[in-house]
DNA sequence: TCTGGGGTCCTAGGACCC
DNA sequence: TCTGGGGTCCTAGGACCC
């Protein structure tokens, strides 16, 4: 016995082309593209014309000459997003947001006072065309991974019920880039094996799709292929990691360029990270070099902080160890994620130390580390930890 | 394909502990 | 001073998603 379906997975359709449509008529019927230098989004007029997401501005302007170019209005989609989500809200408690336009929704407990999940699915799709004024496909099944194929497969401003007993019809035939986790490698990894289709990943023992594509992700795309998805709606995930970054392009940069950037960058992060009341523990650098090759340097904290000094200061560390790397190399891209976040009652209390000797003391304690390892550092914070005490003893960030 | 910006999850090796 | 297995934390990289 199988269950029944009722997960639903709403996906605004050419988010932000469709709200600059929204917001002026004159692009409505036109082929619209969103972003400069990247296509973020694309109307489904230019779609048609082979315009795809994350297309070179330029590509995509050779494809369809006759678009519309809109610089992106984050603060128009993030309030559209909003009120989105509060239809959803409105409709059940039980909504897990995946990104700014995507959401599951569990409507199984609607029944007596909204009726079916498809009924509920119609509902909230005429409810988003009228308070929001945008199309949004809604893919009903009984599980999150089927709901999201069939919200896909509806596409454009569609709905599409999978019947727990034609999920097999519905999946097998389907190609395997469909798999929510297979992107270009792992769709070439399969394609060498003469795997197509959902049904012929299916097929494999699951030991055999493990070995090819890893002991997790080829498990767990192996289940789905079988219609196994167990994962709840979870209306409780709190974001672990947040970022911001910066394109340079490809001219030379000095330290000087590149530390104000950072600054910048660690700034509007730390504003965001007391905004949302949370603090962090691993700062992490990204660089891309001149050739486009990327890396990533980070460390990890012995104390979770929400300061900007201190943030800044760990940042400048990775980036003077990465200085030679990047002069020999040349730099086009600059980032920085904060990540293991929590939130802020983790933060150590306030010391009554002033700020300087609070990067003082953060200078010595990282000359210590330098010499003899993160770890001899962690192991000796723990032992100056006084078992009554919740707190170390060292002084330690605010 | 001359390449944004925001995220998630997994892997693997080294260091260390029990 | 020879050896094992299991677990955690940190760092770096990679695939993937929207």
């Amino acid at each position: 016995m199988r269950g029944e379906a009722t997960v639903l997975h709403a996906d605004l359709d050419a988010f932000y082309a469709s709200v600059e449509q929204r917001d002026d008529p004159s692009l409505r019927g036109r082929p619209v593209i969103v972003g400069g230098g990247v296509v973020l989004s694309a109307s489904y007029e230019a779609k048609a014309r082979g315009v795809r997401t994350a297309m070179g501005g330029r590509q995509a302007r050779e494809l369809c000459p006759d678009a519309v170019v809109v610089p992106p209005r984050m603060d128009a989609y993030s309030a559209a997003s909003k009120a989105v989500f509060a239809i959803f809200r409105d409709t059940t408690p039980l909504v897990e947001g995946l990104s700014i336009d995507e959401a599951f929704l569990e409507v199984g407990g609607l029944r007596r006072l909204a009726g079916t999940p498809e009924q509920v699915a119609v509902a909230l799709r005429a409810r988003v065309r009228t308070e929001a004024g945008l199309a949004i496909s809604v893919g009903v099944a009984r599980t999150k991974f089927l709901a999201k194929v069939a919200s896909a497969v509806s596409k454009p401003d569609g709905l599409l019920v999978v019947e727990p007993d034609r999920e097999e019809e519905f999946l097998l035939p389907l190609p395997v880039e469909r798999l929510w986790g297979v992107g270009a490698v792992t769709a070439e990894k399969l394609h060498r094996l003469g795997i197509r289709t959902v049904g012929q990943l299916a097929e494999l023992e699951s030991s055999t799709a493990e070995r090819l594509l890893g002991r997790a992700a080829g498990a767990h795309l192996h289940a789905l292929a079988r219609l196994r998805d167990p994962r709840p709606v979870e209306t409780a995930r709190r974001r672990g990691s947040i970022g911001s970054q910066r394109a340079l392009g490809n001219g030379p940069r000095t330290p000087e360029e590149l530390d104000v950037i950072l600054s910048q960058i660690i700034d509007r992060l730390a504003q965001r990270l007391r905004d949302g009341e949370r603090s962090c523990r691993t700062v992490v650098l990204r660089l891309r070099y001149g050739d486009y090759a990327k890396a990533t340097r980070s460390r990890t904290l012995r104390m979770p902080t929400q300061r900007t000094v201190v943030l800044l200061d760990v940042a400048r560390a990775l980036l003077s160890a990465a200085a030679p790397e990047i002069a020999a190399r040349g730099i086009t891209l600059i980032g920085i994620s904060l990540a293991q976040l929590a939130t802020a009652d983790a933060l150590p209390p306030e010391l009554p130390i002033d700020e300087d000797e609070g990067l003082r003391l953060d200078t010595a304690l990282d000359a210590v580390r330098d010499r003899f390892g993160a770890a001899a550092l962690s192991r000796a914070a723990q032992l100056g930890r006084d078992p009554g005490w919740s707190s170390p003893i060292l002084p330690e960030h605010r």
